[in-house]
DNA sequence: ATGAAAGCGCTAACAT
DNA sequence: ATGTTAGCGCTTTCAT
């Protein structure tokens, strides 16, 4: 049965399919948005045309009134390449997609590279086209948290946004492990191993607050003990993880363990010292940080590390995120009160393989 | 200088904008869209207004307009870590995105992970977000391709979709490498070295397109030689690749030669034929196929393969798209006649290195 | 339970 | 060069 059709090649529009059912554009949108109070007859009937034309809402349009879409953006500002390497990106971004999706909400993922793409992924974020955002590995000094900050977006960050320069971001909210008590575990086991020359290789501490963390919590319990030349910084990654091992070994050929940052660096650390012909643990005992299972569980000899449950950050970002954007009452947290949202902390725990 | 400010909490309006600078929402409307015909001096203050009261278009509203908004979808529906892991896809997101990007489009990445994600995606796509999608990582029989064309929403894939049972995608337009050609070069290049017993690894030719296709370059070649215990199918990673040769070397221990249907598949199948005490390429010669640089320049022996230029096919894809949704005159390519617009297959390169 | 009408923020004729 | 006006497709009072 031939309806009424659009001819002009345009997509149906609710107007069409009122004319097609015979009702309003008032009842359409009550079938179309769950409302009730339709007659069960009616709302066959609109279901039918819709189908039958392959209406599908005009987002677009819907926004402008309801201002909400149910998309939620999700922003890393890292080189695509780094974030498709690291395990810990696939982990993390698993547990935002699968809270978003529960909540019926579209995940929408943007990636930063460049420098000068900063303005048009800010125009994007601020037009309208999403409820919120939920950023992550983000740059030291990034003007991420100033932009959605300033276009009153509501907003999470993965990992404590770290500060350069001025410009401080007044209130905004995070989720990050315990960066700090976890390094500070990790060495304190060294430690009650009986080791006295623990080294530490540390991520970029001038690009994340991780890293800034982990070492200060490996200074919290060596204190004086935390000579120079025993701390090495690196990079987060494989090889760099590796050649700062080799560092530490050529300055203090004593050194009898080492708190290294990340399961990564660590396999890389554990790789430099078999070269060096140093045994672990007996000779170097070795600690890491993430605890990423197919990392730390494969090599050789299996990791010690400090777990993070890291995708189960990632479900907290988008809950966090939910409890804003769900309730338009609730008053932006940027004001001088906290209110009910604020970051939170999660905790870590140290997972003793073979490595120490 | 404290001028008109929104009080309401609300954020600035063009409406706003045209008060603060004392013109009509038109002219703001032309500054912000730089379409000259505005005298200096105005263009200047209206500038100064939008920044100070961090205006943003509302592209919901702009959208309801001018059917645009200067977002491209990117859709693959894989399992993301399947992705990640992938360099393929790591090389082919980027073409992409230089490409668009260069056009001022914002990329749009949603990733599709289970069957009821589909609906949803959908909603996104039909919802007026984005102005076209490229879509590839198909599973085959994916929905996408019916989803799209219904929607009208002008798509280009990235490898020929595979259809399976019954409906058929019409005139879908895909940028795809020679697969058949590039497999073709390969086994005649292991027969011209005298190869007498030549077996294939092949992809899962019931899921990808791409490993019919190889396969077919293969049978293409040998014709009545090819029997089925020189074919073996794996699943593209590297597992798959190392456990098919095994299988291979037990059915026949004579062969001395393999085609194998992708790089990472062919790192599996090297290492398996050390495992077994083969020489490559003394006693078994080897060719990958798609010449993935931190694969194949890696192997031990450096891989001979079979070059495709991934970054160009992401970019192609891009620019085929544009020279639908730039021109909107353009009628849709899905009527009988296809139109200026139609498939691009790119032309593969032998690459011989030390296997083969 | 249903319809009529207003309006979300913007652009695009059409005046001037 | 600038302003006025009429919608884009939808939701949402407010009537009925």
């Amino acid at each position: 049965m031939a309806r009424t059709r659009r001819l002009n090649g345009q997509r149906p529009t609710l107007e069409d399919v009122a004319r097609g059912s015979g009702v309003s554009k008032s009842t359409v949108s009550r079938v179309i948005n769950g409302e009730g109070k339709v007659r069960a007859e009616v709302v066959e009937r609109v279901r039918e045309v819709v189908a039958e034309l392959g209406y599908v809402p005009n987002s677009a349009a819907r926004q402008l009134v309801t201002r909400r879409n149910n998309a939620i953006a999700v922003v890393a500002s890292q080189p695509q390449n780094r974030l498709f390497i690291d395990p810990f990106f696939d982990l993390h971004l698993r547990g935002i997609r699968k809270e978003l999706v529960a909540h019926g909400a579209q995940p929408v993922l943007l990636f930063l590279e460049e420098e000068e793409e900063y303005p048009r992924v800010g125009d994007f974020l601020g037009g309208g086209h999403v409820d919120g955002a939920l950023l992550f590995s983000l740059r030291a000094g990034d003007p991420l948290p100033g932009m959605v900050e300033r276009l009153g977006l509501p907003a999470v960050f993965g990992g404590r946004p770290l500060v350069r320069g001025g410009e401080t971001v007044r209130d905004c909210v995070y989720v990050d492990a315990d960066n700090r008590g976890g390094a500070r575990e990790a060495v304190r086991h060294l430690v009650s191993l009986g080791r006295e020359r623990v080294a530490t290789v540390t991520g970029p501490y001038d690009q994340e607050a991780s890293a800034v963390d982990r070492l200060d919590g490996y200074r919290d319990v060596l204190l004086d003990d935390a000579a120079p030349e025993l701390i090495e910084r690196a990079d987060y990654t494989r090889r760099g993880g590796a050649e700062a091992m080799a560092a530490l070994l050529d300055r203090r050929p004593d050194l009898d363990a080492v708190f290294v940052a990340s399961d990564l660096m660590a396999a890389g650390a554990l790789q430099a010292l078999r070269e060096r012909g140093r045994r672990v643990p007996d000779d170097v005992a070795v600690v890491g940080f993430d605890d990423l299972a197919p990392i730390a569980e494969r090599t050789d000899p299996p990791l010690t590390t400090v777990h993070q449950d890291i995708e189960g950050m990632g479900r907290l970002m988008a809950r966090l995120l939910f409890s804003r954007t769900d309730d338009p009452a609730l008053p932006q947290p940027t004001a001088a009160e906290p209110g009910a949202l604020s970051s939170v902390v999660t905790p870590t725990q140290l997972v003793i393989r073979d490595t120490a």
